[in-house]
DNA sequence: ATAACATATGAACAGTTGTTCATACGTTTG
DNA sequence: CAAACGTATGAACAACTGTTCATATGTTAT
């Protein structure tokens, strides 16, 4: 005829099967807070900037020299970072030591990798 | 003066530590390679999609009727899946069956997850 | 061969994102 | 206090991203 069905007509899906994946997949808040986790990876300055802390923690002026980037991209980073709790911050005069939060940045970033590495 | 200097005049990092920090950077291509893999893991739609393959390979309009979506978006995110090697599929007749290509899905999923959780 | 179905894909459009620029804030020094 | 420095931030703009819509491709059945 001319109508399509909204979906395939046969479904394969069993209704064990969707209660069961509607088990598993997590509540909506928790979705949205993992996607976001992702999305600050999924940045070339932010993974860059999380490399340079592996070594020690770094005050922004330095970053902003090591990354070769403006001091203001470099901020704007550091904000979403600190915001997703992967880095830290202290204050020291003028200065502002960033470092990293914990070591979940570490395991992440390696699981990444070894995929990327096949 | 009135000349701002580039980068902070005192210096807190020293060469050592520079060179440190070089040497542990990955090259350009890994940077990027792994900057990539992080956005796909940073869109609801995908993430959701992966969440329902946990438990079985499934049709394209299966999976489109589990997240009620249309098939277009979902057959859209599945290629990107597809390309970047978290998912693989086989053809059964008309039907399309897409499924996890390797454990680093959950692996990955798991210590972001276990990040969020604090 | 034709029709119907399941999936794939290109174009377009709206929403999001990262950088720059200008400027504000917080601290130290003279 | 004012000036200088290091950092933070809002606005604006360009670049990118995800969905929709229309349509194409591939497979099966009549």
């Amino acid at each position: 005829m001319e109508v399509r069905a909204e979906y395939c007509e046969e479904h394969h899906v069993h209704k064990e099967l969707v209660d069961s994946v509607k088990l598993d997949m997590p509540d909506e808040e928790s979705l949205y807070d993992l996607v976001e986790l992702f999305k600050v990876f999924g940045d070339t300055t932010r993974i860059r900037i999380l490399y340079v802390l592996f070594e020690s923690e770094l005050c922004v002026c330095d970053i902003a020299e090591l990354l070769s980037m403006s001091q203001s991209a470099i901020s704007h980073q550091l904000r979403v970072l600190k915001q997703a709790k992967l880095v830290r911050s202290r204050r020291e005069g003028k200065t502002v030591f960033y470092f990293l939060a914990d070591d979940h940045v570490r395991t992440i970033i390696g699981q990444g990798m070894d995929h990327i590495n096949e």
